[in-house]
DNA sequence: AATCGGAAAAATTTTGAAATTTCCTTGTGA
DNA sequence: TCACAAGGAAATTTCAAAATTTTTCCGATT
């Protein structure tokens, strides 16, 4: 299998986010070379930069690792991210236009028709994928009218770590959970297009809470 | 000129910061090869490591670039480290002992006696590096009890970030400057030491809000 | 049994050159 | 004059092997 350096970027990436590959496990290049085609040196480039998104840590002389998930991480994460959301969030809704708000409910719209299906399936799996990005976009375009494009990439590193930990630490993903989220989105939605900040800022916290 | 990587890496942080790198400039791995006395993708590594920091820019295929300094740019950053310090400061108020007390006033004393030094001197040059040094570590010490690494090292970064925008666009740093930032830097240690977080909030938007 | 030291193995980093891509210059045609 | 294409130069990425460092394993010593 032979693929090109974004694809073992986009492939590893996925890989982490997924838990597929382990936290705590070790990453050696000259390993995943052998799978990818490539040399050693190129897969070290690669997680070279999944290191700056926080997926993965780096060690000079020691290699690379995937991050470790533990409760105080997950707690960690979660809290920078409930920061960065609901600044995100509040300056969204001071600076948005009817753009945003049309955006916003649209990535909405998208999600929850997602995740009522969810919701009432047996199997999970088949709908997993589809769900992680509806539910990325939905909350990165809350947060996309901020004015900020260092809170955005903040932002995005953090989702990613923060959808690693959750992944990896095994929570329950069962369709009980999927119900209430769909309230959740909901709250933060309403509480979005109100312009309501305090509101906000508790939708945010409370969707999260979980995860403290 | 042979030098370790590690020292590669500070070398090139520190002319990052200080903007002996100029903002906007590229930055050429076969170049500085030369310079360094190492192969060109030993610099390459230390770029991409550098990236991470935020200090330098990496697009694929097309290299690296010292981050551009506009007052866009210092505008976020600056919104950005108010952001991460407030809250820092607010958690470390919240779980900070004696001992952070204490190094607090510690570190704020050392920043404050070269403070002093350079209000009253014509030369700035000689001091800069050591008002550098006191001043990372005085914010540093402030958000150390806030119990997030996750918080701690992205405040790092900005704070590298910001000193990168600051030097880059040139600003004022005649000694009415250092006269003015002794009463700021006082006002943060009070409010901090008193755990007024509204006041602290306060001090620390007045700190840096002239970078707005 | 536990610890220490050292040799062997494994992993990481560095290197220099080849392969690829981008950038810049120049020339052609409208 | 301008747009565009082709060619060459320069820069970036990739590679495989050498050099270095870390880790592991094993036996000697306490």
């Amino acid at each position: 299998m032979r693929v090109e350096t974004p694809e073992i970027f986009d492939d590893l990436q996925r890989k982490l986010m997924t838990a597929e590959l382990r936290p705590g496990e070790k990453l050696k290049p000259s390993e995943l070379q052998g799978f990818y085609g490539c040399s050693a040196n190129t897969v070290r480039d690669v997680l070279l930069r999944l290191s700056k998104v926080g997926l993965v840590e780096f060690e000079m002389q020691r290699g690379f690792r995937v991050r470790a998930a533990t409760s105080e991480r997950r707690h960690d994460v979660t809290r920078f991210r409930i920061l960065l959301e609901q600044e995100g969030a509040r300056l969204s809704m001071l600076n948005g236009g009817v753009g945003w708000e049309s955006r916003l409910t649209a990535a909405h719209h998208k999600l929850s028709h997602i995740e009522k299906q969810i919701a009432g399936a047996d199997d999970l799996s088949p709908y997993l994928g589809l769900w992680s990005d509806a539910e990325l976009e939905f909350h990165e375009t809350l947060i996309s009218s901020c004015g900020s494009p260092i809170l955005r990439e903040n932002y995005g590193d953090i989702y990613a770590q923060f959808r690693q930990q959750m992944v990896g630490l095994e929570r329950d993903f069962g369709s009980s959970y999927f119900h209430s989220i769909i309230d959740e989105h909901q709250a933060v939605l309403d509480a979005a297009l109100a312009r309501d900040v305090e509101a906000c800022r508790t939708a945010i916290y409370d969707h999260l809470k979980r995860n403290l």
